[in-house]
Order: structure tokens, then C-alpha cells, then sequence
DNA sequence: CCTCTCAGTTTGTGATCACATCCTAAGTCA
DNA sequence: TGACTTAGGATGTGATCACAAACTGAGAGG
């Protein structure tokens, strides 16, 4: 596979899973030399996690990783609100038995890492989660923007969880699951919307 | 201003305005020898607007304008009136008089471009339209996830364009602008959703 | 007339280099 | 002590090159 689709692909789920601290500063030289690549495969995947909007570049060619003011996480909040909302909604139709056993399996790691206090672990199981329901909309357009939406998210997203502390699995997806069972749309609309706000809002505080 | 930038925004524009056709090719030496820089700038422009989704990298390598499915089609067209409907939503509250104006005068562009039967000018005019539009709802991520599915559809709105014939400027614009005076959010919202759909609807039949 | 083969050409990939700019920190002067 | 200066290092940019893979089209064989 080619250079620097793996240096993208590593780097993309390190952002994602919020293993990367806001405002981090990442250089060609160091990504080549950490990856083992030239500065040419480097700078690519850096160049395209930029134009996802994970990684933002100052005006002298620097790129770092985002810190995002108030209005921003308010705005990348919204928008993860109105297209889950609309993902978990063509879903639901699709939604057999079988993924809400896969779904309450994966409630199962994400209740395990919230007691492990593993941040990572965390964010990376319940984009899980989420990804999971979202396959079954058969809207790959939609399901990549939300997904470029969670990387912009990314470090902040650990930043919060990191201030936040939980002990508690997350109730809004057992919200989900039963609006799933259920075959309640509204129920299901109201419960991702509020997962999806829940965490974010009160980071903009 | 750094060549690869400059190459990146000449490219994009062409796109988003439908001056390519749905499946052109587009070669490093070509598009190095036609903007005058080497193959290292071409290659970044290149990728920045694959990873944008406004062109397609097959397995080989190769990069070329997308031509998109019919489900492609109506999914993007949904993306369009979820993220535009909300933009136009949040814009109404602070339309005051000079926006309206503004409006009205890019419609009556629209309308020559339409009697010049000038495919390129039209759709640069109408998405001037929108923009100018959801510009006042405050909301930057909002619009450039917007931006990013105008591009994706460039290259397939000039083939609908071509194969549509208008003679009439688009209706939905004239309710746009009158739910703006009236300060009718429930008007506003269905206008745009029909503006945006109405186009797309048959091109996917 | 059609299909297969193969050599020539085109194309993307990754490495390396020279250069201009930016950043940093030690040093200097008020 | 504090702000300014400056030299050295670090960093992004763009050009060029070698190489491997993919594509193209002409020609051979059926």
C-alpha cells in the first residue's frame, strides 16, 4: 500500500481518538522520521488531514492540531446533531435484531472503559457505537461527513473527557437501543440529538 | 502566494462551476504544465481536492472528476436541503433590508444567464445566490461542508443544466426572497428545500 | 474481422536537494 | 532587570530525478 495512505490512515485515527493534545504541532521531518517515510509521503497526509479540517495550518505553513472556540464546538455540535439525527432515522427501518446485539455488545466495552478511566478507549468505542447504527443508513456521503466532523472534534473531544470525569456510561444510548426495539422515531431522533449535545454543551462553558 | 494554493483555488472554481465534464482526466504533468509549476504543487492541489471529495482517485493512482450515481445523486441532494434548510434558518433572524436587495440583484443575473443560455455563468450566479444567503447565518463549518457538496455535484449540475434547457429563472427563488421579507421561517425552510431538490430530483430519474 | 500480445509511452510515487522564511534563544545594550 | 538584536537552527516549498506500474495502440495470429 502506498506511503503516505498509511501515514494519513495512522494519523487520521490518532486524531479521532483524540490521542493528540489541542494545539499540538506536528512537522514534516518528525512525521517522516516517526513513520519511516521521506518528507514528500509526510507531507501529503498532512495536507489532507488539513483539508478535512483535523488539522489546521498557519500562515506560515505550520500545522497543528485545532483549538476550537466556543462558537465552533457550538457549530460542529449542531452539525453532528443534524445529520446523526438523520443517519439513526434512515437506520432505523434497517435496524434488525442482530445490530442491536452488536450495539448493546459494544455498550458493553464502552461501560468497560468509562471504569478503566481510559479516555481513548472511551472515544474510540463509542464512535463505535455510533458508526455502527450509521452503517445501516446506506448513505456513505452523509456517514463520511459526520465522520470528518468527529475528527475535527477529536482533541477537544479528549480534552473534555478528560475534565469531565465520567463514571457513568453514557444513558442516552440505552435511549437509542430501546427507541431501536421499539421502532419509535421521534424516541430515537430525541435520544441521538441528545447524546450527541449532551457531552459538547457543557464544554462551551 | 504559494503556487499549490493558487493552483487548488483555479481548479476548485472550475469544478464547483461545472466547467468540467463528469469523468474528464486529469494528469500531475498536465496540470503542472497548464498553471506553470511543477508536478509537487499539482500533486498537492490534486489530493486536496480528492480528499474534498470534489474528485475521484481510482486504484491506480489516477484522478479524474466524478461521475455520480443516481443514489450518489439523491443522497447529496438530501445533504444539500438538511445543512442548507438550517442555514438559511439561522440566516433569517439577521436578513435586514441591504441582504434582500443583494439578493435580488444576483437573481436578476440569474435570469440574463438563463436568456443567454449560459450554462457556467448560471450555476456561478445561483450558488452566488445561496452563498450570499447563508453568509449571514454566522455559521463557518456549516458553510463549508456546504461548499464541499456544491463541488461534488459541479461537474453532474452542468451536465443537468445541459440537458434541462431552462428558459424560466428558478421560481423557488422568488419565494426565498418573500419569506425573507415576511420573516416566515416555516416558509423559508420549505422554499430552499424545494429550490435545492427540485433541480436534482429529475436529474436522478 | 476479431482477439491477444507486447513494446513504447504515459503516469503516479517517493526521495532528495536548494532555498527562503520563520522561530528560538543566547547575547547585548540601555 | 528588561527589551531589543542577531546568529543559528528548524521548517515548509517547489523542482527534479529514478523507478515501477499502468495504459495505449500497433501488429501478429487465428
Amino acid at each position: 500500500m502506498a506511503a503516505h495512505d498509511r501515514t494519513y490512515r495512522q494519523l487520521r485515527t490518532r486524531i479521532m481518538h483524540g490521542e493528540l493534545r489541542p494545539g499540538e504541532a506536528l512537522t514534516l521531518r518528525g512525521i517522516g522520521k516517526e513513520f519511516g517515510v521521506s518528507m514528500t509521503p509526510a507531507r501529503e497526509a498532512l495536507r489532507r488531514l488539513v483539508a478535512e479540517g483535523a488539522l489546521t495550518l498557519s500562515a506560515s505553513g505550520r500545522v497543528a492540531t485545532p483549538e476550537l472556540s466556543n462558537d465552533r464546538i457550538e457549530e460542529l455540535a449542531a452539525l453532528r446533531a443534524l445529520l446523526e439525527v438523520e443517519l439513526a432515522s434512515r437506520a432505523l427501518p434497517r435496524a434488525h435484531m442482530a445490530l442491536i446485539d452488536r450495539l448493546e455488545s459494544i455498550h458493553a466495552n464502552i461501560s468497560m472503559n468509562v471504569k478503566k478511566h481510559d479516555a481513548v478507549g472511551y472515544i474510540r468505542t463509542n464512535l463505535e457505537f455510533h458508526r455502527t447504527l450509521y452503517l445501516r443508513a446506506q448513505a456513505p456521503a452523509m456517514l463520511a461527513m459526520t465522520e470528518t466532523v468527529w475528527l475535527q472534534l477529536g482533541p477537544t473531544m479528549r480534552a473534555l473527557y478528560g475534565r469531565l470525569n465520567r463514571t457513568e456510561p453514557p444513558i442516552h444510548h440505552r435511549h437509542i437501543i430501546a427507541a431501536l426495539k421499539a421502532g419509535d422515531e421521534p424516541g430515537l431522533r430525541l435520544a441521538v440529538r441528545s447524546d450527541v449535545t449532551h457531552g459538547l454543551r457543557l464544554l462551551a462553558s
